[in-house]
Formats: structure tokens, sequence, C-alpha cells
DNA sequence: AAAATAGTTTGCCAAATGGTGAACTTTTTA
DNA sequence: TAAAAAGTTCACCATTTGGCAAACTATTTT
């Protein structure tokens, strides 16, 4: 459970772009190319690359190259030391009052 | 439930910096001034106050000013967004095979 | 009334971010 | 063997970020 700050903040930047997001959606289905990953996206290779990367190196994807194509997958562990966070912190809050519960209910009927 | 995408990139990236996501913690515990949020860090007002803006401005915090004082509050509905979408990802991924579990224990047997 | 406190506004800066096009390498496929 | 496909590398660019110092406005305190 090594060095969690800077984890953190690699790992929250990298879900805060939507294009990154999108990527990890389209892995939780299953592994796939570089190439199929892109095809949503109306950007450049070498910009789509930028954001592999930026998701490999937090540790929420590994990749591997065989022939001239790059696979990539998800790595859950990184997605649970996120949510571990926010967890903790709803447990703080939790542990201050017990209104959470009433947003929860509140946020969930508004679907 | 409105736009999430945009509310999920400004939230995800207000969490990405370490200043901001130890001012949740300290909300966690109550309400608190600017000020005294800002204590424990070594950086100017000016610069402070722009994480206080970000925070506010993805609405994980909501503030008011009383005289010249201007106290802090958590808003966790916000937070509890952010761990809707982690959720759903994890829903997806034990929909496709059930190692997650595995995953979880290793990490929690880790502390 | 004077001084301290708490915040705000302004203008500045270096580094990081997310994008581009062009040129290049390495496989596959035709 | 020639051409297409899949990455990769490079140099470049505009914008955003996170910090600063200085000057300013209110409000308490003394």
């Amino acid at each position: 459970m090594a060095n969690n700050e800077l984890s953190l903040d690699r790992t929250f930047h990298a879900l805060s772009d939507p294009t990154r997001r999108s990527v990890i959606e389209q892995l939780m289905g299953g592994p796939a190319t570089v190439k199929s990953l892109s095809e949503p996206f109306a950007i450049g290779l070498p910009s789509f690359m930028k954001h592999i990367k930026v998701l490999e190196d937090c540790g929420l994807i590994s990749s591997q190259k065989k022939g001239r194509v790059r696979t990539c997958e998800i790595n859950p562990v990184q997605l649970v030391v996120v949510e571990k966070w926010l967890s903790e912190q709803r447990a703080l809050w939790e542990s201050r009052t017990d209104r959470l519960a009433e947003y929860v209910e509140a946020l969930n009927a508004k679907e």
C-alpha cells in the first residue's frame, strides 16, 4: 500500500479527463488494442498515446506489444485504491453525522 | 443528476491535488474557516483561495462569508457522484469476471 | 483612532497539459 | 516486393495550473 499520496494525485488526475475515463469504460469490457480504443475519438494517435501513457503511469491500465499491435488491459487494483480513499472520507463524515444516507437516497431518487 | 461528464471532469481534477484532498479531509471533521484550513500549508492565501474556488466550483464544498470570515463546509453529494462512477466501473468489471474480490482482499491484506 | 486580521484583486511567472503535423520504424498483408 | 497498418518520435503550440508578491477592502480588536 506504498506511497499513497502521489499515487492518488496521478490516478485522480488520470480520471479527470473524459477521453481517459472512456478508455477505462471500454477496457472494462475486456482487453483491446490502442487502435480500437482510439477509434471513438476525433484526435490523432500521438495525442491518444499520451492518454494511454497517463493511464499506464498511474497504474490504471497495463499494456504489452505483440508484433505491431499494443494491447491494453485494465488494472482494477488502482481503481480500488481511489474508491477506498473516497469511502474513507465517507466514513469520516458518517462518523460525524448520519445525514449522508439521506443524501444518497435523495440522489438515487433523482434518477 | 444533470451533466455528469463535466461534473466528473471537474471533481476528479479537484481531487487530484494533495492540498485540496487535505482540505476535504479537514472539512470531514466539520465546517472551518479559510484561515484555519490554510494553516497546515506553506502557501500564501491567494494561492490557497484558488484551491478553495476549485473545490467550490465542482460542488465539493460550499462557503459563506460572515463579517470578514469565510466558513467552508463539505458537500458530500459530490463525493457520492464520484464514488458512484467508480462503483459502476467496478460492477462492469465484476460482471465480466469475479476476480476483483480477490484483488480487494489482497489489497486489504497488505495493511 | 490605530493596528491587526481575514480575505480579495491584480499582474506576473514557470511548468504541465492536451492538442497538432510530419517523419520514422516495424510488422503484416496483398 | 510493394503497400498498408499500427505505433512511435519529434518539434511545436495555446491554454491551464499552481505558485508568487504587492496593493487593496473590510471588519474586529486593542
